[in-house]
DNA sequence: GGCAGCTTTTTAGTATACAATCTTGATCGA
DNA sequence: TCGATCAAGATTGTATACTAAAAAGCTGCC
């Protein structure tokens, strides 16, 4: 793989991993300096991630690190399960191919054997995960209307994150969620089927926003205080213990 | 200006202008000819256009031009209506700030004189552009989630568009719209300083589709036929007459 | 005449030298 | 002592040479 490519990986790993100090100064040289690549490669990968507004820029000085707080994650999953929702109601007024309905089924039949035998592996985390996503990115897509999905792309990165971390790290939990998301993915089908565009809009805004159940489950075992939103997204989740058993 | 600047400026004007054939494959050298720069900056703009979906680059293989057409637009402006509605709708929940009141307030004065003596001169279309702006924009930031202002700022430029050539085109039309718009305005504006947040979003997204209206107004003007959804944008617009009046 | 394989050419990826600009700190004067 | 001005250093902006890889063209064989 070429360097351009590799260092924006690298350097977008560690901003979300926040392993640089949100606010600091990033200069060219020291990007060059940490991962050994010349300044062409750098400004390439600093561009890309200004776009994704992870860094910042300004005239002749250079970038800086854009902390993200629970807060921001907290917005942006208000606005994906406002496109989610937006999305499923957009489909349900023009209607499934038969091989979007079977891809949904599909999905939901995944979802509901996982949901009758809860692990917490990775390898189960990894099918659920596979699951639920084909559910939301199939709904998005079948819409035929791609600023659909270009727009929640950029949204939905940290909200998945989330419900990873709490699924790892408590099974009473997971298994609520599991259950609940079984039957709001029902649900939503449902209403898309029938062609019932309200329905489905409310019922997967309400389902996408679970994301937001799971900071203020996080928030409330770790006994944080009111302040926890303006908390740095990633020590927020650096905070929870998770614990997967052997696979 | 530094020269990374104005030729990203520059390259998206023409993208945008449908200088460069859709489909087309776009070389760094090519862009550097064109506008007698260095690759350096000429590689900065293409990522950033890259970022907006306006080039499309694979592998070593550079870039080609993405067409945009009348039907990518108008999809960008259904999820923008649902944005804008769900953001005036949360401004309901939340409720307003005095100040941001009186904005919205006075951008609603705005447009209630220009509705009252229509003209179609470039000054006239300027100030109308200023009022509305400053409307739609207040919803949105007001809110305080600015993941709804920055997903809205990469889907709002086309449809934007759209509004002015229609306007300066058509002083019926126009004077239809403005007299709608007013009305839209006043109905979102008391849903949301009444906290009537269901109200709210379906006002404000209802109007904000009325730049669909400006697409199916020109299409029948222009008697298009069924396939005008087809057609590269800038195409369709060109279409157009506009006849502005000596200011 | 068509096609495989080689050669040439084009083009993106990378490094780096140099220029322009901004920051910082020191020195001099009031 | 405080402030202004200038110099030195750091940092981004720009151009360009070089490298690697892919496309295009060519040659000779079947």
């Amino acid at each position: 793989m070429n360097q351009e490519e590799t260092t924006y990986i690298k350097l977008r790993e560690m901003l979300l991993n926040g392993d640089l100090e949100p606010g600091s100064r990033l200069t060219e040289k020291h990007v060059c300096d940490l991962l050994a690549v010349s300044r062409t490669p750098v400004r390439a990968a600093l561009l890309r991630l200004e776009a994704q507004n992870l860094v910042i820029g300004q005239d002749n000085r250079g970038y800086s690190v854009c902390g993200i707080t629970v807060h921001d994650v907290w917005n942006a999953n208000v606005v994906r399960a406002v496109l989610e929702g937006a999305a499923a109601g957009a489909l349900a007024a023009r209607g499934v191919s038969e091989a979007q309905r079977l891809i949904l089924e599909h999905s939901i039949d995944d979802y509901s054997e996982l949901a009758a035998n809860i692990e917490l592996t990775d390898r189960f985390l990894g099918r659920h995960t596979a699951a639920n996503r084909m559910f939301h990115e199939t709904i998005v897509t079948a819409t035929g209307n791609n600023s659909f999905a270009r727009s929640i792309d950029t949204l939905a990165y940290m909200p998945v994150q989330i419900s990873r971390t709490v699924f790892a790290s408590d099974r009473a939990f997971a298994a609520k969620t599991l259950h609940m998301g079984l039957s709001d993915h029902r649900g939503v089908l449902r209403a898309v089927l029938t062609g019932d565009a309200t329905a489905a809009e409310m019922l997967m805004r309400t389902h996408s926003q679970t994301a937001l159940r799971g900071i203020e489950q996080i928030k409330d075992r770790q006994k944080m205080g009111a302040d926890y939103l303006a908390m740095p997204f990633h020590q927020f989740l650096r905070g929870v213990s998770v614990t997967v058993d052997a696979a």
